[in-house]
DNA sequence: TTCAGGCTACGATGCGTATCGTAGCTAGGT
DNA sequence: ACCTAGCTACGATACGCATCGTAGCCTGAA
């Protein structure tokens, strides 16, 4: 019955990326640590962020509390997974070895350390699925 | 002098991709090859996206004949640079491996096919920048 | 007990996107 | 010469996003 939820917006991927490194947190945690990284918004707009996130059911919130606390209810791999696979058909003809090589590709060659951790995960993929 | 474009929007890039492998076209062919590939809309909504793109920069338009030709002024190639970095710097940390191994591990292991392909691409750039 | 500071709720606003209807022009066929 | 089919221009609309101000409530400290 879990109707799939809705695409994060920019600003709300901004407050998860935020949730899932402090963990559940008040709004007050929220804002200011948002205050912190990025630009100067009123309280209150963090506050209704929040809201619209829940009503999305993006985000979990326990009221037991008089500051309430707001927790991911996405997890990030599931987020990036969503993210990636949307650019991958909008952009990408559905081909992921497509976004791969663009990534690859993108501003300039990547170093030789990724290079390695590349070959590694494709190494241990060609054992589970030969 | 040259203000850098901006990202194009989902519909958007789906006028450019039919720019891009039709090339130059009327807001007639465009049309059509939409409503084929995609959701029907009124030829009107076609032409108003083309109007809204040119003022945005990202299509070149020759009002040279009645009919007016459309064709992209952006590159898929850069334009799926854009998207992927913008990907990366928002939800990646920055970081174009993690985009990688994330697009790799997506919706079970590629084939054998694909991990050949990026091999043979790492292998190419182990040449170039060793 | 009071009251100030901090919390949530809610409405309003400005902006951009996507969509369409209508109007007005123009050129080609009869 | 005229009229119709097809073209562009433009305004209106609905919706979602991001933002903020104000109001109302609660609680702990003086």
């Amino acid at each position: 019955m879990k109707t799939d939820l809705p695409r994060p917006t920019e600003a709300e991927v901004e407050l998860l990326k935020i949730l899932w490194t402090l963990g559940p947190s008040t709004v007050r945690d929220v804002h200011d640590e948002h205050t912190r990284r990025a630009r100067q918004t009123a309280y209150t707009t963090t506050l209704k962020m929040l809201q619209v996130m829940h009503a999305k059911g993006l985000v979990i919130r326990d009221e037991s509390q008089r500051a309430h606390r707001f927790a991911a209810a996405v997890s990030r791999d599931a987020t990036e997974r969503a993210f990636v696979g949307d650019l991958i058909t909008r952009l990408f003809d559905g081909s992921r070895a497509r976004l791969v090589l663009q990534a690859l590709g993108n501003e300039g060659a990547p170093p030789a350390t990724e290079r390695d951790e590349i070959r590694q995960l494709l190494a241990a993929m060609e054992k589970s699925s030969p």
